[in-house]
RNA sequence: UCCUCGAUAGCUCAACGGUAGAGCAUCCGGCUGUUAACCGGAGGGUUGUUGGUUCGAAUCCUACUCGGGGAGCCA
């Protein structure tokens, strides 16, 4: 007999129609009547369950059968049957159904709304939910797109270090990595905790981002990007931030500003799609459910032109919308969360890249526009997330590089091979950083980071 | 870190100073095609912790813990 998972029924029931088969699976519900019963089956595979018919005349465990409890793992062999009439395509008329991995009654994931934040403290049963299901199976589909999307363009997959000795480029604060004594650790003569006794020999931490990193590879390959995890050890306590998540940083050489934005443009279409192609149903699931307008707002994003301002035209924009904003729209001071979301959802009612900020408000390895005010950065505004992507053109001259490093207090003797960059054979290059669960976020419509991260890693919060 | 709201049955919630309830889940029974089925019955609680006010506290007040939403920081 052959074993059969629910996504080849669904993809090929045809062939498989008045044959017998073996499926496997967990009890999602069960639900008897006198002399036959229905048995919802989650395998795993597919975002759909099967539902399994069993009738008393046809099982000699019929009474147990009824009695199985939700979330037991069970064995059913049965005939595929084509049901055109009814809510399903097709059903398992069923032969023979054993106990895998009984499941007792206070199992917390019943067949009813259970809320998110219980859900959360149940990460270890939450993929066995519909609504966790598809967001995970969509972050995979989406991660497999990231890859594709880039590797077909010839990018070069680099692996930035995830302890770094660098904390120069003034992210976030960092998670400190050692193997000196929390309670006792070697101390200098001057009474200081003294880390060249440490296993690095110096003060290492998390990486907060491979950019600089990856810069030395766009500088070699030409054009490269990372992906993997990043540590902040913010105190942050928003539905967007957490302490670990994943990061997609690539860089490119030979590129200006608008080769970046081009990329990030492209980029965000080509994932868009691939999933909208790829999971249907959990897509229409998260229409339904989670975010209403979802599949239209994503569908139409795909054939429209992201739109384009600067900074300083924002600003205009913002002052003249008399809206009544909690913090007043200033030139030189950073745009607030009201603002990129008034800007995103309300005026251009797309994504729209800001660019062109206050260089007092940006990082130092940003290129200098010619105004001496402004940097080549670009934001990505995206409904409902807010910023998605933030990236720049790279400051490619050495004495400009120089210059603002100095002028931000910070030590270049640390950024000495960041530097040495741009003595040999230094070129324009650019890139930009997109957090990869605001992607995951943006494209399922859930609104809570901790939501689309299988363990979520946040403030005062590390189970499992 | 700041502001704000909350914590009552396994889950989702009600009761808002006077005997703690409902729906779902669970258990028992009924039902010949159900779709998070339906109908009848049963069990299930030191009301987050702590201290106080009161004849009496789930309810009012202290503190704490945990969680939600918003803000800052950022991706």
């Amino acid at each position: 007999m052959e074993q059969v998972v629910v996504r080849q029924l669904i993809r090929d029931s045809g062939s498989y129609t008045g044959k017998d088969i073996e499926l496997s699976g967990w009890i999602r519900n069960n639900r008897d009547q006198k002399s036959f019963g229905f048995m919802a089956l989650n395998d795993g595979s597919h975002f759909s369950t099967i539902q399994i018919v069993y009738e008393k005349a046809a099982l000699s465990n019929y009474d147990q059968v009824a009695h199985y409890h939700v979330g037991a793992a069970v064995i059913v062999r049965g005939t595929l049957v084509e049901t055109p009439q009814a809510k399903q395509p097709f059903e398992l008329k069923a032969r023979e159904i054993t106990m895998a991995g009984d499941c007792p009654e206070d199992y917390p994931i019943q067949p009813k709304r259970h809320t998110r934040e219980f859900l959360r403290e149940q990460a270890h049963l939450r993929p066995r939910t519909n609504l966790f299901a598809a967001v995970f199976r969509v972050r995979s589909l989406l991660a497999y797109a990231i890859h594709q999307f880039f590797q077909d363009r010839g990018f070069v997959y680099v692996h930035t270090p995830i302890i770094t000795a660098s904390d120069a480029e003034g992210a976030g604060e960092m998670f400190r990595v050692s193997t000196l004594d929390a309670k006792e650790p070697a101390m200098s003569e001057s009474g200081e905790v003294d880390f060249s006794q440490d296993f690095f020999g110096r003060r290492t931490n998390l990486t907060v981002s491979g950019q600089l990193e990856a810069e030395v590879f766009a500088l070699a390959l030409r054009d490269v990007y990372t992906f993997g995890p990043t540590f902040r050890a913010e105190n942050s306590n928003t539905a967007r931030h957490a302490a670990e998540f994943w990061m997609i940083e690539p860089e490119i050489a030979f590129a200006d500003i608008n080769d970046d934005m081009r990329l990030a443009e492209a980029m965000v279409k080509y994932v868009i799609k691939y999933v909208l192609q790829k999971a249907p149903e959990e897509m229409k699931f998260f229409n339904e459910f989670v975010d209403k307008g979802l599949q239209e707002r994503l569908e139409k994003i795909v054939n429209q032109e992201f739109a384009r301002v600067s900074y300083s035209r924002a600003v205009e924009l913002l002052k003249e919308s008399k809206e009544p904003f909690d913090y007043p729209v200033e030139w030189g001071s950073d745009l607030q969360t009201e603002h990129e979301r008034y800007l995103t959802e309300k005026v251009f009612q797309s994504p729209v890249f800001v660019i062109d900020y206050p260089k007092d408000i940006k990082a130092f390895y940003m290129r200098q526009n010619d105004d001496g005010k402004t940097v080549a950065a670009m934001d990505l505004l995206v409904p409902g997330v807010g910023e998605l992507i933030g990236g720049s053109q790279r400051e490619e001259r050495l004495d400009k590089l120089e210059q603002r490093i100095a002028e931000m207090g910070m030590d270049k003797s640390e950024l000495w091979w960041y530097l040495e960059l741009r003595k040999y054979g230094g070129v324009p290059h650019a890139g930009f950083g997109l957090g990869f669960e605001r992607l995951v976020m943006y494209l399922t419509g859930i609104n809570n980071i901790r939501d689309v991260i299988p363990f979520p890693r946040t403030v005062k919060s590390c189970e499992f």
